[in-house]
DNA sequence: AAGCGTCGTAAATCATAGTA
DNA sequence: GTACTATGATTTACGACGCT
């Protein structure tokens, strides 16, 4: 439907799949830290080495993560509290 | 028309920096849905910010006449776009040293 | 206090890569 | 090929904090 000549002008994207080792990285860390998934600005730049991507990368795919996990109700939660027992929006005392 | 500047406490995410907890539980019901601005209100915000990054509240108020915004749109579009701005100009430095 | 600045984020939407 | 789904990126709208 859509024009590939007119769409990458005005709106580049040429979104690409990550790495297996960036999607990995990034997973471990969510589903690791689903009680609170906001990684510092120091864990972003960490993800973002060891992963091969870039800072902003990063904060995008927590920012996807979070909301759309969240309107999945729990099917990656599942997951996460095999990790941590636990879950919720709540940073925890 | 005065600016009703900034509500208290509560919103998910950023609620990490000062204060502990207390409530999550109220809020999102008075946030406004997202709407995407139209190709003419977008490409007239941009002209204008090419002219300046920052608007005077004249231009603010004459700005948000003829595109058919709030001035608190137009001075969120202004915020956001600085933000786009910082962003897309560390990337291109960021490129350059390697 | 008023009021605009940045920063980090939620949520919706965009644009496309992958898949059926 | 066409339709649908997954996903990375971008766009609105704020809350929290800053500074003057």
């Amino acid at each position: 439907v859509r024009s590939p000549a007119e769409a990458v002008c005005l709106h580049r994207h040429k979104r690409q799949d990550f790495s297996r080792q960036a999607t990995e990285v990034l997973n471990e860390y969510f589903y690791s830290h689903l009680n609170y998934p906001y990684p510092s600005e120091e864990a972003k730049e960490e993800l973002a080495r060891k992963g091969g991507i870039t800072v902003s990368q990063v904060s995008n795919s927590f920012g996807n993560k979070r909301i759309r996990d969240k309107k999945n109700m729990g099917k990656f939660q599942e997951e996460a509290t095999i990790y941590t027992g636990s879950f919720g929006p709540f940073p925890m005392t | 028309v005065l600016e009703t500047e900034e509500g208290e406490d509560e919103e998910g995410g950023e609620r990490k920096r000062s204060n502990p907890v207390a409530n999550w539980i109220h809020a999102r019901s008075t946030r406004k849905k997202r709407c995407p601005y139209t190709k003419y209100q977008t490409l007239e915000l941009e002209k204008e910010f090419l002219f300046n990054m920052y608007l005077t509240r004249d231009r603010r108020y004459e700005v948000a006449r003829v595109l058919n915004l709030t001035e608190r749109q137009v001075k969120i579009w202004f915020q956001n776009r600085r933000m786009k701005m910082k962003k897309m100009n560390k990337e291109k430095t960021d490129k350059e040293q390697s």
